[in-house]
DNA sequence: GTAGATACGTTATAACATAACAAGAGATGA
DNA sequence: TCATCTCTTGTTATGTTATAACGTATCTAC
């Protein structure tokens, strides 16, 4: 059976990807949005792996297949897919990762490793809430994002 | 008295200007690393308002002040402040602010005015220390950025 | 069949960032 | 003194990320 690294835990990632993907088009059908040819494609791009793609790589991608090869293309799947919740994007790294669990409302929270660039998602626990309650500030959006080594890269890599 | 914004409260920001001038030609003194004209500089346009500028903008006001027209005299001088953690990078705006204590170490996170484009520095409450240890992954710098209306905004600007 | 909505194609350019090398200024020590 | 080293700045060129604007195609509904 096929594993790989999701979080920092094994995991069968042909399920992950399938489940990811069932998710999006059934969200799609419920919300009369379409996830056409080039989204889905974007999409499955980003779910093979866990780690994080810039959009100029994604729109390489999407040039070999034929699908476009202008950043508009990949920039305008890009936005939709985040829209969408299928796709996060990471500030730190101005490059998007698939969400693992797009079905499920969630603020998430991102553990970056800078020596294999995977990216796990977490949930956030509220790390601002107190704070911005206290001054009066209305939290829309949060970004956060930990960049560090995960335990596969702490053994081979450099402390 | 002049008062401005800081986080989100009143205060008196000539003395806060002051204060982290001091403070970091102090640090600078300990650290046996300099201040230079321009690095001085940059941090004074910094620190003249809580809203976070891009390099470009800095770099504009340094040209128009006869001290540099080339970006690299713009990033060189914003990545000495950060290194000595005098200036804090916002991610979600690529774009930089001035610290508004940068002698007491400090894990920052910003609220980020969507409106007026204010950013008030508060402290991190190591919002992902507990699932990163769970997890194994080693934590080496976080970025906690939220984004919403601050108080003022809140009155004036649409829900 | 035409009006509207949605998505895609394309051109052009804006905005953000850095590699690489040259040149000056000041400290140190032969 | 002057050679050398380090640090900072000047400059050229380019790389990387992102979007505005406008045209075209397809589908649906009326």
């Amino acid at each position: 059976m096929p594993h790989d690294t999701l979080g920092f835990d094994s995991h069968d990632h042909a399920a992950c990807v399938r489940n990811a993907l069932d998710a999006a088009d059934a969200a799609c059908v419920l919300r009369a949005v379409q996830l056409t040819p080039i989204r889905r494609r974007v999409l499955e791009i980003l779910l093979e792996s866990h780690a994080a793609l810039g959009a100029y790589d994604v729109l390489a991608r999407l040039d070999a297949e034929g699908l476009g090869s202008k950043p508009p293309v990949a920039y305008r799947a890009l936005t939709f897919l985040v829209e969408q919740g299928f796709v996060h994007r990471i500030e730190r790294l101005n490059a998007f990762v698939a969400c693992v669990h797009p079905d499920t409302a969630h603020d998430p929270a991102f553990m970056i490793c800078r020596s294999c660039g995977t990216v796990a998602e977490a949930q956030a626990n509220a790390a601002m809430d107190q704070t911005a309650a206290q001054s009066g500030f209305r939290v829309e959006q949060t970004v956060i994002e930990a960049e560090g080594l995960c335990p596969s890269c702490q053994s081979g890599d450099a402390a």
